[in-house]
DNA sequence: GACTAACCGAGACGGTACGTCCCGTCTTAAG
DNA sequence: CTTAAGACGGGACGTACCGTCTCGGTTAGTC
């Protein structure tokens, strides 16, 4: 009985998941600026103080939202830099090609400029975890050999990075394959050591 | 008489430059998010309906301002790929380096995601000038040979401002010389000819 | 053009009687506990802020609204201090039988207990006009010497009204012309010169 | 057993009592409007559930709070109408002066308005037991032959009664010896027989 | 003397209304 | 005829209490 009081969720965190759920949902159907706590409290059957309570703002909740329904990466170990970049990326670009998520993030992200501590809060969740997959990837290419190890490897990180978050928050343009592909193609010769440079290629 | 309303500023457009100014000057102060019509009215000692007229959204209003704040940076032709960029992005850097300003962006580009046509708006004023300017430098040194011409130009674009664009809104990382520094570095590594890649360095 | 503008009612002074109309409605089908400004917001079609700009709080709200619906009473004076009483007690007991206005009037007391400002509008408004009448006839009888002079006439006020509003809000007894009828027999007796006693009856 | 439950408090009776005295002491410190189940559930260190359980809504334990405090008056029998009255009034009317009671009595008499059966359960504890206690000393005097037989008895209460709470509640006047010297003398002129009329003055 | 059912405090829950802040529109008076 | 000023209908905010509903943690009362 007791052991599973634990697996029984309880009503406390049934309702929060229902909340979270509705919240996510809210989120990518209508984007941050135009979600509302009347509705996500009016659709998830709860009280507007249920969620101020747990959440205590709006980004909060919003932010908590994106993350419950965030899946990580497992880094790809292919034993071939350029393979694992594209193979990370593919998976990186198709989600991001989610309006509905871009639309999250951007006013996750303006939160974030208005507000340190919910910026520090917000990077946790956005870029803390891939920042830490890809950082593996090159440091395994660095021990093959792969990666110039005089090369700053937090700059490839943005080098990496950046474009993606660049096109589906500001340029827009499509994050296709032909884009990652070309990405991945640049970055390596960017990244790979002096000699292999004309070995390679 | 009507030709020469437009040299002569008139009250029409006194009181708009008024008003784009103020709301330049809260927009930085306060960030997008936490801008007022009422207090841009109210400051500018102007009527609501006279901003309403002029913008018809508050949107609107923030991206005219922003952009009646931003300089376009001439480019730069040192006859060196390296020293052009270096000049080009020390400038972005710390013009970006301003939290006023991408507390400003973050806001715009939110109301971006929920809106194509302001979208477009505002990709036409944040970013389409920097990528011109850029593409030339870049189609310079690839005159010079400098520039691999297999690569992809848009994606040595998106390589240059990504990064900068994802350490100012997302990662908040510092847009130092050192980064910068870096990032060109890198990036010149990734558009050399393949040739010229053992003889650089 | 002008001219008209003030029998006009211009759309302020509209949209503040359309408001007292509905509130005084309200009032009236729910009592003063039940009233809500949200419904008369909405059944008004109107913000709830150009209530709160007007009034300030439901308590004046309501008491306005109260006062809108009050008509005064114009003093009797028949010549016979017997027949104005009767004339002006059936008239407020046939008024004061309303369940709806008792309703109104005990939430308007209560409030006034908590706040002497508005207890003074109250009074003011609820039983000023009603006492100034009152007075007038006594005075009027006691010229004709049907009033004993050394009889204080404020007291006698209090014996006329207070028995009826202490039916109406406290004893919940019934107003009808038996209980006028009496009330009025025993105030005369009791305010009549101690001479006219013995002749009277 | 059971008996000694009535004697020995027992846990429910004591906890009865701690929620009553601190609902009566909010009652009077903050008028009935005001007070709050929460903070007598607060300041009693009692759960919510535990007043509700008891009395099921605010109203009621107000009233039964107020009634808790209230003390009955022992019907004075000096053998003249005059004292009887003075006695009994002296003594209303210095309960009548505190602030604090008054607030709890408008509010309860608000409450009374929009529920017959509270209004019933109100009149029983406000009113029944100070009319029965009246009645009796006029029922003394009429045997006296100090009453006017003829006089209707209850409007005589009224008459009594009306004029203190109508100064308490809704004039606001002071309830001092004056008034109830004045009171009693008008009140003792109205009741009196008419041959006695006369005699007396 | 342990067991179990009732009751308690604490406080989270769904819900209603509060009073406030702005939105974008409309009215008014002054120049 | 255009302004500044600001009132208007409306929508959402974050808060305060309502009355109901879990929750463990004592008590009492029964076996």
């Amino acid at each position: 009985m007791t052991l599973e009081a634990d697996v029984t969720p309880g009503k406390r965190q049934q309702c929060r998941l229902n909340i979270l759920n509705v919240a996510a949902d809210l989120l990518e159907e209508q984007g941050y600026l135009e979600l509302t706590i009347e509705e996500v409290a009016s659709r998830a059957g709860a009280g507007k103080q249920t969620i101020y309570r747990n959440w205590g703002t709006k980004r909060q909740l919003a932010l908590d939202a994106f993350a419950h329904r965030s899946a990580s990466q497992t880094p790809p170990d292919t034993g071939s830099l350029h393979e694992d970049l594209t193979q990370l990326l593919t998976v990186m670009c198709s989600r991001f090609s989610n309006p509905g998520r871009s639309a999250s993030i951007a006013g996750l992200l303006a939160e974030a400029q208005e507000d340190p501590e919910f910026g520090a809060a917000v990077r946790d969740t956005l870029i803390a975890t891939k920042r830490r997959t890809l950082r593996l990837v090159f440091q395994r290419g660095m021990a093959r050999g792969e990666v110039d190890p005089s090369v700053d490897v937090e700059t490839l990180l943005d080098l990496v990075h950046g474009p993606v978050w660049y096109r589906m928050l500001i340029s827009g343009q499509t994050l296709d394959r032909t884009f990652s592909d070309e990405l991945v193609r640049v970055v390596v010769r960017a990244a790979q050591p002096p000699l292999a440079a004309g070995i390679a290629e």
